[in-house]
DNA sequence: GCCAGATTAAATGTCAGACATTAATATGTA
DNA sequence: TACATATTAATGTCTGACATTTAATCTGGC
């Protein structure tokens, strides 16, 4: 591993891919200790700063762990469908939240990849994940739950649905889909919202489900899906409607 | 912004976490630049190195950027999706290798979800992303392209499938699919695999997208991943074979 | 008055050395 | 043997300094 004393990037930044590189190519492997900061200052032929600083940015991406003590040291971090899943939203919010996506594009993708897991769900779900669901119904019919709650209990029973695939990869594939956008879907919409409706909905996916009956459970995500965009149409045409009066007004 | 100086955890661990959450919550905007280490320093009550770290661990998640000189500082960085779609494939690889993920869960997740793009891109594909399909069916027909190079062109022939359905969230969120599981598969089952099957498949599937016929796209999809797990499956015999052989002279 | 070049200032990048804290291990004593 | 203590090696943090980069400002000549 060697770096560019006279590259533009931060000697920091250029050790931290170095040793990404390495992790990622299998040179260095999970729980494999690092040199400690003062050799790999040596080696680098850099300070004990710069070289911590790339360590933090590893530890960033959660590729490495520090413990401290006389045995301590920064050892390869074995990767955790948690942890992974933790990030994957995190990136997924400022994405959706930074580049102003427009509400059908992100609807369509995250229902799109919903009814990719809807086959395997009707198959596989389990009575644990169906009792999930009945129950974040249940809650989801409490007239005075606030928005927020209702939120957080729309984002579980959607992922009990996702987890019902018993597939682990795409559990993680769709953290994404549904702890980003689903937030940002009932933000929009929530003004708007029938929670009634949604229930209904929610209720014919659960009973879908228990009846292992894939082609209603994709049909009545689909449902969703139009209803969600619908709500999202309401609010567009309300706002519309606003600025077209303030314009009157002022004109 | 706060920081509890008795907490278990790094200070600039912490700090990063302070930070990170105004910008999550939107306290802190798109290209607003934040306070000088210095400054930032003085705040939080630390050292200039241990505000460093913090940003450092920040800069790796492409949440801020830095720039040198007068008017130079640290910017809240926009999170663009080129950067997000990086991350995702070195975290999806990186959880792949790591975590001795079976060859039919990480399958039916990658394919899963590139079948819920199969609808969008018969509908949309572009005439470019066709072109790239066949450009690459072309190339894979070449005997004599290396193992690498087949498996980069495989990725490409599907990252233009994917594109097709012209989602770019739906490309983002399949970014580990395509480009983490994919090569996951070829370095599997290169060794079986016949290249003629496969280009006769890639081909079916982009005469179908051609004619836009979704029923058929996925039918060849489908194909697809049943001749892939048939492939590791016959490794997976091969292998056992081969140790039981192993077994029998050694005893 | 205006432009080009030199200067300045403010920020990040890097370094050196020190001390604090932590945790495993070795050591010594009851 | 068991427990308390000392040692040690590592990370965590601080201080202060210097290097480098970049934009703004100043200055002199036309």
């Amino acid at each position: 591993m060697k770096i560019d004393p006279n590259s533009s990037k931060d000697l920091s930044a250029q050790i931290a891919t170095a040793i990404r590189d390495a992790i990622v190519a299998g040179e260095l492997i999970v729980d494999q200790r690092l040199p400690s900061e003062a050799e790999l200052a040596d080696q680098f032929e850099v300070s004990r700063p710069t070289v911590r600083e790339a360590l933090k940015r590893l530890a960033a991406q959660s590729l490495i762990r520090t413990q401290r003590g006389a045995t301590g040291g920064a050892f390869v971090n074995r990767l955790r469908y948690a942890e992974a899943y933790t990030q994957q939203v995190t990136t997924s919010t400022l994405l959706l939240s930074m580049n102003a996506v427009s509400f059908d594009v992100a609807c369509e993708a995250r229902y799109a990849l919903e009814r990719a897991c809807a086959p395997m769900s009707a198959q596989r779900r389990t009575p644990d994940q169906l009792a999930t669901m009945r129950a974040e119904i249940h809650r989801q019919s409490q007239p005075d739950l606030s928005d927020e709650a209702f939120c957080a209990s729309d984002v579980t029973f959607h992922r009990a649905l996702v987890d019902g695939a018993g597939n682990k990869v795409l559990s993680y594939q769709l953290a994404g889909a549904v702890e980003a956008m689903q937030p940002l879907m009932n933000m929009i919409t929530f003004s708007a919202r029938s929670r009634e409706a949604i229930v209904a909905l929610h209720t014919e996916l659960a009973d879908a489900l228990t009846d292992k009956d894939a082609a209603r459970t994709d049909q009545t995500l689909v449902k969703l899906e139009a209803y969600t965009r619908e709500l999202a149409q309401n609010v567009a045409d309300a706002r519309a409607k606003r600025a077209a009066e303030k314009e009157s007004t002022t004109a």
